[in-house]
DNA sequence: TGCAAATAGTTTGCACACAAAATAAATTTT
DNA sequence: AAAATTTATTTTGTGTGCAAACTATTTGCA
């Protein structure tokens, strides 16, 4: 049999593909039940930051989550907006945007807790599958960064 | 030791957050090497439906892709007026969108044949734990589409 | 035939996402 | 101390991404 000249381009045989669909319908599965909370995914995995946190400044949450500043800048004025956490500057050094989880932000926290599991159960896959899933995700997502 | 009641809403904890991550690090990867072609990650995706299929309308695309038509239409002038595709209206059928690769959009074909290839070298994972990795994204994705 | 329903695309509105340029504050250099 | 550089954030511009509303065409049915 010929070997296809163009096999390396076809979708199929590329994996950064359904990667890029998994990402988007996973957000798309989470947006009606983070609706509920009125957070957006993107907000979501902010407030994931803090719930863990309590507050930080804008480059640490940057660098952390890998979102880019200009990115950020608007969502969290968003996210302030709703009274979930509170946006000043540094009176050490006026540059760096200080940012703190409100009452009310930390509050939701507990309306969130049961959105995990919510998320696995629309899966049926077995501890083991997305342990290993987990575990290759994050060694290409190394590679990925690693060597910039 | 005592049970973290918010582990579970931990960033860490989730799988959720490294395939979003990794989607993103991918289209940054490729970017710079697609910009060679004038194209974008998405418009590259299109552009390699339509090097295996030759033409198509609207309708087929977006379900084949899983990219929302109102997605679709922008990007779609826009790689028309770079001369890689033509649209018109079905004479059949007024509704349907046919779309059909350029001569110019086919011959870009041959200048993509490396990009897949250089992506592959940024990273270095073993070809079982890419398929593995393919073999479970896939089911993840199968699982999150399916049940709809 | 004639109008309601279905189908296919497009437009609008909102929310990321990031590169590049602009702004502002602090630090370093001369 | 003034100027140049560095650091942190914001603004601007372009490109997705999708839901909801809108338009146009075709189909189905009374």
């Amino acid at each position: 049999m010929s070997k296809d000249k163009y096999g390396k381009i076809k979708l199929k045989n590329q994996v950064c593909f359904p990667i890029y669909l998994c990402s988007k319908e996973i957000i798309k599965k989470y947006t009606p039940e983070l609706a509920k909370l009125d957070l957006t995914y993107t907000q979501y995995v902010v407030m994931m930051f803090f719930w863990e946190r309590g507050s930080s400044n804008l480059k640490e949450l940057a660098t952390t989550l890998k979102i880019d500043p200009s990115t950020l800048t608007p969502l969290l004025k968003k996210i302030e907006k709703k009274g979930y956490i509170k946006r000043e500057r540094d009176k050490e050094d006026e540059r760096n945007l200080v940012i703190t989880l409100t009452e009310k932000g930390d509050a939701l926290k507990d309306e969130a807790l049961d959105v995990p599991d919510k998320m696995r159960s629309c899966v049926d896959m077995s501890a083991d599958e997305i342990h290993q899933l987990n575990a290759l995700i994050n060694k290409l997502l190394f590679e990925l960064i690693d060597e910039k």
